[in-house]
DNA sequence: ATCAAGATGTTATACTATAACAATAGATCG
DNA sequence: CGATCTATTGTTATAGTATAACATCTTGAT
């Protein structure tokens, strides 16, 4: 078991991790969380949901989700994902990944954090960083420069231990 | 004179700077660079360069070039600008700002680097850091993960000294 | 029961990007 | 010079991503 999967919080599906019961905890901590904050978690945001859970920790665009959606819900077009999305994002239980305009469900949504991913070429997993050195590094440069960051993106492609492993 | 203004290679336009000058340096830095590669610069490739830079440090998304492009280019279609972004992108000419589907003139085209941008939610400005504080924490986090990084997207949203100074 | 706010439905359209093939221009070599 | 090969550009069509604007329905509060 490598350490990119523990910490990524068993990113790589299909590599041992019962994704059923992955996709499970996101949907509960998620009631749990719309709960406590007084916000609905409507049938069709849940679905969304579970639908991003389901693509096994690798990103997915709003169209595919769109695809799988309708097979449940005649009526779904583009602006009924994109708005679930914006809500599942605003409550930080999905993150959207800049640069493949795609979408994945955020592994710690308790906490306030913006996304860091390590975003595998090969496998398509994106996994979390959320490493607080990363961030004082770029507060610091900023904070030199007299800027005030209020958002960052940060996502790195490359090789999972997996994915290099079994590489020629 | 900020030192957001002086490292970001006097990002912010209409603050002081000849950006006259700065567009004209840089298609020179241009010229020379491709001259020194024996790839073509190409009268199409440098007119697209040359309004990335017109731009004024803002990115620019690809169809406000081909709207200015075909002013005096008849035949510019998406696909025309398109393959003169690729080229200029290859060589480290422009850069990509993913969270912005926009490019941006490269401040430092002789350096091998990705970009680590700051962009002003006010004014548009992206300046590049390039700082190699961020690159070692990302890689440092990264390899203890056992991920093998080959690619960076660092952008950071916020306010640049100029904007924030004159806010309310 | 009424009302206001939030959520979803519906239609249309804007914006971003690439595939695939044809034509042309530049470099190289005999 | 002229043949030829490759890179560049032209051209048409289409794929993929995202939002505007307005209608309708649901929910919860009073």
């Amino acid at each position: 078991m490598s350490k990119f999967r523990e910490t990524a919080m068993k990113s790589l599906s299909g590599d041992g991790h019962d994704h059923g019961s992955c996709v499970a905890d996101a949907l509960q901590r998620a009631e749990a969380i719309c709960a406590a904050r007084g916000v609905r978690l409507t049938k069709l945001r849940r679905h969304v949901l579970e639908l991003v859970w389901e693509s096994g920790h690798a990103p997915i665009g709003a169209y595919d989700l769109l695809r799988r959606l309708d097979k449940e819900h005649a009526s779904a077009v583009p602006p009924t994902v994109y708005r679930a999305l914006d809500f599942l994002i605003e409550q930080g239980l999905v993150h959207r990944i800049e640069s493949l305009n795609a979408f994945v469900g955020c592994a710690s949504p308790q906490e306030d954090h913006v996304g860091q991913f390590l975003i595998c070429r090969n496998c398509g997993t994106a996994a979390e960083m959320n490493d607080a050195r990363i961030d004082r590094a770029i507060n610091k440069v900023a904070a030199e420069l007299g800027f005030v960051a209020d958002g960052r993106v940060v996502e790195v492609r490359g090789l999972c231990p997996s994915c290099r492993s079994s590489e020629a």
